[in-house]
RNA sequence: GGCCCGUUGGUGAAGUGGUUAAACACACAUGCCUUUCACGCAUGCAUACAUGGGUUCAAAUCCCGUACGGGUCACCA
């Protein structure tokens, strides 16, 4: 019995002939220096950090090289397919703007030339590529159940051996083409594994393009390509496809690492020129003082969503993703604030080759830095697409008086040093209640006073302010000139220079003048300028606040 | 247990044999500026790069051992 017979007889109907996807599939007509990568998800839940930092990093690779970023499903395992996650993937990658060039674009559908895009649609493929192998002679099948293979696995831990399906521990390899015949005949099923022809004593070395030089024993495994459900393995559909996808470049998890030597092995044994090759450290994360890899399951930031709620806007978010990816892209932001992401050139020799600690408080700040630098209206819109979905409140309010919110967050904004208080869209409402009439009547208030607090002394000064030196038309200077003089008039210093010099001489200074009349209109300390405050406020609401506020505490 | 990878401050890290007695940023602390807050500015924050040994005139940077952390050893990806 030939391998050809024994090909036939494994896989009757499936054609062998796999020049014919050779030709279907042609090497992209593209630069040299282009890189074609992908982000090959299985379909098993949403995208969660690093795998968004991992597309992140792909799109801006294919991006920088005028090449191809494309997303594949790899829903092979059929037993962990969880429904409508496809469109979920599609959907995270479209939040956080990763565009694809070809892929899946929903549960059904796809666009490019190199599909399907959608592992469990190629099995014709994988099986063409199956049987050629077996024809070679450089696969066969498998008929061991899973307690024989459970029972030479304790076996291998019980003297201390290499656990796997190895050189003699191979039963299956010896199978003779007649015994072969004689069980799938008795209807005994199978699976098609790899007759390797590697040898552990043997040391290959390989490349990686963040981890660098790497040397490794050379695989001996004879693994499974094809299931039983006809279904090929991650290492097979991996060879396939990246080869017919034409892929120049396999970004991906640093838990593949160990599967490198079989990923070449399974290049070679096809002599196909091996992609190249980055492995990703996970992102990780703090607990106790161990450092492990970021959960989907424990952290709330490593889903998605935990940004979209939060309100931390997608560039922000790509800009730390970016930092985080090249560290030296935060040196280079700076010095080039005309620029943009797009510009940055990235490096995969500048990626850390041991997994770094997701910072929150880094993404916050970087966050912070990026809000301040948009214009009102960019705050605004921002603000009202994030309201509109997670606070229906604050989305009304807002989209009652465009003009007004947008001068609201205005306030020490659009100048060369701007305000830095909203870290994200979801701080602003807690920020800004009190500029918002009805979202002030229904809050709760409390004062928390400082230097002054006493309350006949706290009513003197609304008292004294509103009768006297409160005139709505003043600017600026005239009303920072007429606080100096009301403060003046109840015995405070009109600078805290003076008042630091002769502190006895006075009862404060204008800065407990100033933080009275701030506290009792807002009910905090800490607000931005005064002054446009009030502007905006007007006299109506000031004094209404203030008389409120004198009746209340008598 | 086998194999592989990693280890520079509270964090991200720069640095691959000698102007790095470790850049830059975040966080933290103090001070200055300021009507408050924020911004900004200034200063401080690793007696030396996990550890032991070796190579060298010279090592965080090269080599070996140890410890610790991570990954992987599925008909899961």
């Amino acid at each position: 019995m030939t391998n050809k017979e024994l090909a036939d007889l494994l896989l009757p109907n499936v054609d062998s002939d796999i020049t014919k996807y050779e030709n279907m599939y042609p090497e992209r007509n593209l630069d040299e220096k282009a890189i074609v990568t992908r982000f090959a998800p299985s379909p098993t839940g949403f995208v969660h950090m690093g795998s968004l930092f991992q597309s992140f990093i792909s799109r801006k690779a294919a991006s920088d090289t005028n090449g191809v970023f494309f997303l594949r499903v790899e829903d092979t395992d059929q037993k962990r397919l969880v429904e409508n996650s496809v469109k979920g993937i599609v959907d995270d990658l479209k939040n956080f703007e990763i565009d694809i060039d070809e892929g899946m674009i929903n549960e059904e559908e796809e666009k490019g030339a190199y599909g399907p895009y959608i592992q469990s649609k190629r099995k014709e493929i994988y099986q063409s590529f199956v049987k050629y192998l077996l024809e070679q002679g450089k696969a066969y099948p498998c008929f061991c159940s899973a307690e024989e293979i459970e029972e030479t696995r304790l076996l291998q831990e019980k003297r201390k051996q290499r656990i796997g399906y190895y050189g003699r521990f191979a039963k299956c390899r010896k199978l003779t083409p007649e015994q072969i015949k004689e069980k799938v005949e008795a209807g005994e099923s199978y699976i098609i594994r790899l007759k390797s022809h590697g040898d552990f004593e043997h040391k290959i070395k390989a490349h990686d393009l963040i981890k660098g030089a790497l040397e490794f024993p050379e695989n001996d495994l004879d693994v499974v390509i094809l299931k039983t459900d006809g279904l090929p393995t991650y290492h097979f559909a991996h060879l396939v496809d990246d080869h017919l996808m034409r892929t120049t470049h396999v970004i991906r998890g640093d838990e593949w690492l160990s599967s490198l030597p079989l990923h070449l092995q399974l290049f070679e044994t096809f002599g196909f020129k091996t992609p190249k090759y980055a492995h990703i450290s996970p992102i990780m994360k703090e607990e106790n003082g161990i450092k492990r890899k970021l959960s989907k399951r424990k952290d709330p930031e490593a889903a998605v969503s935990f940004y979209h709620e939060k309100g931390i806007p997608v560039e922000a978010v790509k800009l730390y993703l970016m930092t985080l990816a090249n560290t030296n892209f935060e040196q280079w932001y700076d010095c080039n604030k005309d620029k943009t992401l797009n510009d940055f050139p990235f490096d995969f020799k500048k990626m850390s080759s041991s997994g770094g600690l997701f910072d929150v408080e880094k993404l916050m700040n970087i966050s912070k830095n990026y809000i301040s630098r948009l214009s009102a209206k960019q705050v605004y819109d921002g603000l009202v697409a994030w309201a509109k979905v997670h606070d229906e409140e604050f989305y009304q309010t807002l989209i009652a008086n465009p003009e007004y919110a947008t001068s609201v967050f205005n306030i020490e904004r659009e100048q060369k040093k701007p305000r830095k208080d909203y870290s994200c869209y979801s701080d602003i409402r807690e920020l800004s209640w009190y500029m918002f009439p009805d979202l002030y009547d229904k809050h709760d208030k409390e004062y928390v006073f400082q230097t002054i607090s006493d309350k006949q002394e706290i009513a003197n000064v609304l008292t004294l302010y509103m009768e006297k030196y409160y005139h709505e038309e003043d600017t600026k200077e005239e009303w920072f000139d007429h606080m100096k003089d009301l403060a003046q008039e109840l015995g405070y210093a009109r600078e805290v220079k003076e008042y630091k010099e002769n502190p006895d001489a006075y009862k404060g200074h204008i800065g407990d003048i100033s933080l009275v009349l701030r506290i009792v209109l807002t009910t905090k300390s800490m607000t931005p300028d005064l002054y446009d405050i009030m502007r905006l406020l007007g006299k109506d609401t000031i004094f209404e606040r203030y008389h409120s506020w004198i009746e209340g505490n008598q």
